[in-house]
DNA sequence: TTAGCAATAGCGAAATAGGGTGAGATTACA
DNA sequence: TGTAATCTCACCCTATTTCGCTATTGCTAA
């Protein structure tokens, strides 16, 4: 029998809820909430496997409530529901711990099957959803693309290199078995073309634009 | 009439396959081939909208042809098709731009729809993958967590702050509302703690550490 | 072959940074 | 109430950095 918490501010859909996971015979509606206060409370009181969370609820969130329940009930597992298809909000759900995400358009049987997903260790998300989670996956995972090259010379690269790495003029110059005016000569162009005035400039946009 | 290339190296499953989708009345199969030999000459005799591609063939794998159908033609949709549940697998197929992943086990119904989620712009995932890749999600992109605080006071953390964005000790001064001296003191410490003997080296530790 | 660029190197001046020492004021806490 | 931490400031001295100008060598493309 699978317990599931409805977390949900609107009444009539928090009873249709109520009353579809009970005529289920393995799914039990274990506690229907309008808001998350006392939610750590009411959970205590009336333990879930499920939370059906809304995301979009007044007062706090579904995404805060999201990691509030994984804080506090780290085995439960939750599953979220919109209306809204937004990148933010379905970034931040999973990083708050979700593992599902469904669209409100989904028909009766889908919620009772995403809800057996989620207890049997699957994470059920509309393909809609899970299309967005593999764009962001790929666009935040991926390269990280070195936007600009400034035109640094080789030289001049590695000089910044070592420049990131916290070296000396001297240390540079004895790394790359050149004198120090001549390091102090790259730094100068360097400078010039990251348009900086100093080392801290220059290394801070070294690593934000992965130059090195 | 949605239009599929199957890319498959066991020579009984490819022709079932070819089988399936024809009798499909919204799909038909616009070439099945046992390896990826001549891909890219394949796929522009025969146009297609989605590759069915299995992860595990000889010569190129899934992972390789996957990259190299999107390279070609980026329109294509890519569905993975393994009897694998493999992390690294599931990473490197959404990196190199599947747009779904499902089991080898799906029933043959469970493939046609799949088929049509992702030419409907959805990238339909076994409830199990899709788990998996929220996992992942999580632990690639959590990190954004402090590892070390270094003990920072607040005070030192807004120097250090500005010490990122290249300003001068002057300048840190000027934008606290205290003397050279106080941000002197400050960096003095910043660089105990740190364990650092330079502001470039503070940057970069700073950077890469996400103290800031 | 001339012009341009990259890499090298040097000199000098001015500014900035780094390190030592000490110390007063405020706040937090046991 | 005493102690510790934090934030503040000052003075001194040296090392390093920044920036200006100049100049040679080697290589390459027009």
């Amino acid at each position: 029998m699978i317990q599931v918490a409805i977390f949900e501010d609107n009444k009539h859909l928090r009873e249709t809820f109520r009353l579809l996971l009970d005529q289920a015979e393995d799914i039990q509606c274990a506690g229907a909430y309008p808001d998350c206060i006392n939610l750590v409370e009411n959970l205590e009181q009336h333990p879930c496997d499920v939370v059906l969370m809304d995301i979009e609820m007044p007062g706090m969130n579904g995404i805060a409530a999201t990691k509030l329940v994984k804080e506090h009930f780290p085995a439960v597992y939750i599953l979220i529901q919109t209306v809204f298809f937004d990148d933010e909000y379905i970034f931040n759900a999973i990083c708050a711990g979700a593992s599902g995400y469904i669209l409100k358009s989904t028909t009766p049987d889908g919620y009772l099957d995403s809800i057996r997903d989620v207890q049997a260790g699957g994470s059920p998300m509309t393909p809609g959803i899970a299309r967005r989670v593999l764009e962001l996956f790929k666009d935040k995972l991926q390269p990280a693309t070195p936007v600009h090259d400034y035109d640094l010379t080789i030289q001049e690269k590695k000089v910044l290199k070592l420049l990131v790495e916290g070296k000396s003029y001297k240390l540079i110059a004895a790394d790359l078995f050149v004198s120090v005016d001549t390091v102090k000569t790259h730094i100068r162009n360097i400078y010039a073309k990251l348009h900086v005035h100093s080392g801290t400039e220059a290394v801070s946009l070294a690593l934000r634009d992965k130059i090195v």
